[in-house]
DNA sequence: CATGGTATCAAACAAGCGTTTGAATGGCCA
DNA sequence: TGGCCATTCAAACGCTTGTTTGATACCATG
């Protein structure tokens, strides 16, 4: 009730600690005494604002998921906006969220291992933050394929797409192993990485549905709408 | 004794038993107590027998290492074989592998483990058995490419190939929950994936992926016993 | 038989873990 | 002021973990 009420409790630094640990270690291999300790509470805290280190857990899981809801909103755009327009601008979300330049790299590790590793936390997950975007994207393709095109197929291609940036997030000791320094700089950002995935599948649904120019314009027009609800 | 002199020794029971634990639980959560009982062996045959619960690990992970590189040689074609051929061919290699009907599923449970959260083990891992399919790849997209096509570009290519086939395996259960059961039997099994991916990668490089013939089976692989080093 | 090395075993050890406890603290209202 | 309540704290508890120990059985060799 005071304020801003974020450094000022115990349990609000708990939680604001524990995100980033769990998110890198996993749950089992962290600690309550490191979160603890880290977040200078006493060690007993974790069980009176959260029964036990795994409501901590899911808590903690739920904070990440409701930070990525709003952090990255459901893109409106313009309904003239080409297809063609609006599957770079997903594909760029998804990398951007992915690579994270943002301000949310370890809500996304999080994520990673619920849906490696699921816990109970997964369902949730899936229904409110990854089936909305998975729509989102399945629309975009109804609007670049043959009316005819089978749903099953669609999902494919949507996998395709995921599948490609996704990459990027589980495998980036591979790739940095792989390619060399300068190529690694050079094409492996984030804004190379839209290029080249867009042009990929807008190349692979050009001769599979009807004929598209093959000609995309890569502008970046960063349409973020970023709102600041209170944490509650 | 002379079926497969693997059943006799403790040791090798111990090995045996400790790679799909491992598999499953990952290193942490599994407990030297649990692989023992399983085992049928005394508690304190792990520290006997590889000095620390870490050096079963290590040696478990070499194993299940040498175990994919044995059960899948690096495919051989006839010089006139189609590029388009081999391509589909090496996706249903990774497919088949990744979706493991064969008899290898918990080796890249835990070669996945590796790559997403490294240990002393992942550099050999890259090295030894992904670089080379890494190569096979690349040489296999050289033959459909331009010759002018840059280093990188074919790279990205690559792991747009490899990302679309990994995703099954890293979020089977983000692909249950979001599809429906019957286009889950129908759509996402071996066969269709490898139909799938191969038209879109084809696609996308320019080429007609009609008219393929499917159906090639993957090439046995060579037997080569290799006796294992001495304890020490 | 005696011997020495190997393998197996039950038992215990030491450390780290999550959790509990009971007292101390401090603000708020009657 | 005195009592109530939520919070904080140091300390300890109980359990699981990986690891070590010392005794015992086995077995080929002199």
């Amino acid at each position: 009730m005071s304020l801003d009420a974020t450094l000022q409790d115990a349990r609000e630094r708990v939680l604001q600690t524990a995100g980033p640990i769990f998110a890198e270690k996993g749950f089992r291999d962290t600690t309550v005494r490191e979160i603890c300790d880290r977040a200078q509470v006493n060690l007993a805290s974790v069980n009176y604002y959260f029964r036990d280190k795994e409501g901590l857990y899911l808590e903690v899981v739920r904070r990440a998921h409701q930070g990525l809801l709003k952090q990255v909103p459901t893109p409106l755009w313009a309904p003239e906006t080409p297809a063609e327009h609006k599957l770079t601008d997903f594909i760029r979300a998804l990398l951007t969220r992915m690579l994270g330049d943002a301000g949310a790299p370890w809500q996304h590790s999080l994520m990673l291992r619920e849906l490696l590793y699921p816990t109970h936390a997964c369902r949730a997950l899936v229904e409110d933050y990854i089936r909305p975007q998975f729509e989102v994207l399945q629309a975009i393709l109804s609007e670049l394929l043959p009316e005819s095109t089978a749903t099953a197929v669609r999902q494919q291609i949507v996998f395709s797409i995921v599948g490609q940036c996704l990459y990027y997030r589980v495998a980036p000791h591979v790739v940095r192993m792989l390619v060399g320094d300068a190529d690694l700089a050079n094409h492996f950002g984030v804004e190379p990485l839209v290029h080249h995935i867009s042009q990929f599948t807008l190349a692979a649904l050009g001769a599979s549905g009807q004929g598209l120019p093959a000609g995309v314009p890569i502008s970046a027009p960063k349409s973020r709408t970023r709102r600041h609800s209170s944490p509650n």
